[in-house]
DNA sequence: GTTGAAAATAGCACGAA
DNA sequence: TTCGTGCTATTTTCAAC
């Protein structure tokens, strides 16, 4: 037995073990936030508010020079971290006047299938996969009841569906503490 | 009475009137699509796919000139078609190891407090209003187990939670048929 | 990470369909 | 109205440090 893994302090733990714990747990973690640095972290942060900005206005935010902006987006991307940039878009703006959060249980032996009728069927524009009785949780987005009535007619040979009207939004996507 | 609200070939609405039906539900609504003429649902389209796209590369892939899809760009932006632009962040990239969706039922009389608790907790990244039983479906990212019973600990005392690790994606979140 | 120059791009005024 | 052309300012990219 090694000495770094006698007792220690009254604590049952070695010196060197309590500082790999530390190691494996970095400090912004502990505080909550991301593993970014805060450079990274500010260039995130300003393109999630508007991604279209321009490497040298991202630049003058962070205050840093415009190519290392640009290759730390770039590092960011090939990183995973960024995995791309989109557009929010307002489905009622464009006739969709109803979205919907529905879960999903397929019958026994059906999971594979209704996996895939859900995928299939666009109005879906999200789905997880989730631990619990219903295995799925999507969000539909419809232009009336009678739709939402059509897509889930689909699935009703396969599964039970529970659905809940989305009325309003508390909280609008964002992201966690960088 | 005019003649134009008559009954007419045994459908019980007149000419007119069956003519009106049809233009409240315009015919891209009827096949399922959304609003956005051609030209504009290519724009959305590749803005999602990449937000960063520079005007003239969306003048090439919707074949048009720039100054054309610039100013449909800002077209679809006052007519809040396009709320903005966004970054696509993979939260686990950046150490957040976890996400559940919670659904959130607040004991009587506490609705506003605990919509004020879920919108101040940013471990919470969305959160919407629905119908049913639980009135907050709320999506939670967090680096450990440890840290989702701390965030659920602070509703305990004004709701119900049911919590759903998220075990993987089924549909990557996408737009409806534009 | 910074600087500076070359190439590409964006924004604007104006003209055409 | 909506789209296209030409000009100018800004931005992106790449080099060298």
């Amino acid at each position: 037995m090694r000495s770094d893994h006698f007792i220690w302090k009254g604590k049952g733990y070695s010196a060197r073990f309590l500082a790999m714990l530390k190691a494996k747990t970095p400090k912004n973690l502990q505080s909550g936030k991301s593993t970014l640095d805060e450079a990274d972290a500010r260039i995130v942060a300003a393109l999630d508010s508007d991604a279209r900005l321009s490497m040298s206005e991202l630049a003058r935010l962070v205050g840093m020079s415009a190519p290392s902006v640009s290759e730390r987006v770039r590092r960011l991307g090939s990183a995973g971290v960024i995995r791309g940039f989109t557009v929010d878009v307002d489905t009622r703006a464009i006739g969709y006047q109803i979205r919907a959060m529905v879960r999903i249980r397929p019958l026994p032996g059906k999971l594979h299938l209704v996996e895939k009728l859900i995928q299939e069927r666009p109005e879906f524009v999200e789905c997880d996969k989730i631990t619990g009785d219903d295995p799925f949780l999507a969000r539909l987005v419809v232009h009336s009841i009678e739709q939402m009535d059509d897509v889930l007619e689909v699935l009703s040979e396969h599964a039970v569906t529970s659905t809940a009207v989305i009325k309003g939004t508390s909280v609008k996507r964002r992201l966690p503490p960088l």
